[in-house]
DNA sequence: AAATAGCTCAACCGCGTACAA
DNA sequence: GTTGTACGCGGTTGAGCTATT
């Protein structure tokens, strides 16, 4: 523990200096990633195995794209982060030469606003008391100082069904009452992420009273069941939320 | 021109997970 | 099964920049 501290009081902090970069970006094109923990002995830096870790991912990497999001890569973000929540290094996934800091930083400070304005506005609940809710509990969850609790989708029935239904993204032609099974299941996923209404999870929006006042924004439904998008989310392997779906697919 | 409020984003921190011993 | 280490992730902070008064 003592140990620890004395270590961290010798590591340099702050930003980076050109000189810097160039050590570690000479090291790691000598020695290759990893091992970071060893940066500093060999390669004497005086920063810290994370620090350099970091820096190399964000920044030294090749093939990092650095200046604005394009219009195409704003409304993925947001369309994944609609599906996945706060799983940064998901979405970031993406969007080649993205990181998830960036993903992350952009969201906070473009894309978090649009969403919560977007969201006041958008609902037509004639008392309004759900859009205010809505947006109460979307702001107590961006404050919480807690570490990533489990995303509402980890556990909702739309990645955990065991109808068997198609989504591989082998092109198979999905029949009628699958398409419905789906349709179901994402209302039933959107209805829950929403959390308008704690009676209200696990209950087909569909046959709630309330749905004729609920709107997905002011982008059609189907927006969000936009088949890249899923195809994205549970088609792939390195995705976790897709390993849970895919695991009762044939 | 100076003060200050607001915003952005690079960097840090703590926690969880994987893996080896 | 336990412990230690390395790494990755998401949340948070704060320095520096810009806009406003």
């Amino acid at each position: 523990m003592e140990n620890r501290k004395e270590k961290k009081s010798q590591s340099k902090r702050g930003l980076w200096k050109p000189e810097e970069d160039l050590i570690l970006k000479n090291y790691v094109e000598t020695y290759g990633e990893g091992n970071w923990a060893t940066v500093s002995k060999r390669s004497g830096l005086m920063r810290g195995g994370k620090s350099c870790r970091l820096r190399w991912k964000n920044y030294l990497r090749p093939n990092i794209k650095r200046g604005g999001m394009s219009k195409e890569e704003e409304d993925l973000i947001f369309r994944m982060h609609k599906l996945l929540g706060n799983r940064w290094s998901l979405i970031a996934g993406r969007l080649p030469g993205r990181t998830d800091n960036e993903v992350k930083n952009y969201w906070n400070t473009h894309l978090n606003k649009k969403s919560l304005l977007g969201r006041k506005r958008k609902t037509i609940d004639s008392n309004n008391q759900h859009n205010d809710n809505m947006e109460d509990n979307h702001i107590e969850n961006q404050d919480s100082k807690k570490p990533r609790q489990a995303h509402d989708s980890d556990h909702h029935p739309i990645f955990n069904t065991t109808d068997g239904f198609d989504l591989d993204g082998n092109k198979q032609e999905k029949d009628d009452e699958s398409a419905a099974a789906w349709m179901e299941r994402a209302v039933r996923f959107f209805n829950y992420e929403y959390d308008l209404d704690y009676e209200m999870v696990g209950t087909p929006l569909m046959m709630h009273p309330d749905y004729s006042n609920f709107v997905f924004d002011e982008e059609p439904f189907t927006s969000y069941t936009d088949p890249f998008v899923l195809f994205e989310a549970f088609g792939t392997a390195d995705c976790d939320v897709g390993l849970g779906i895919q695991s009762f697919l044939p």
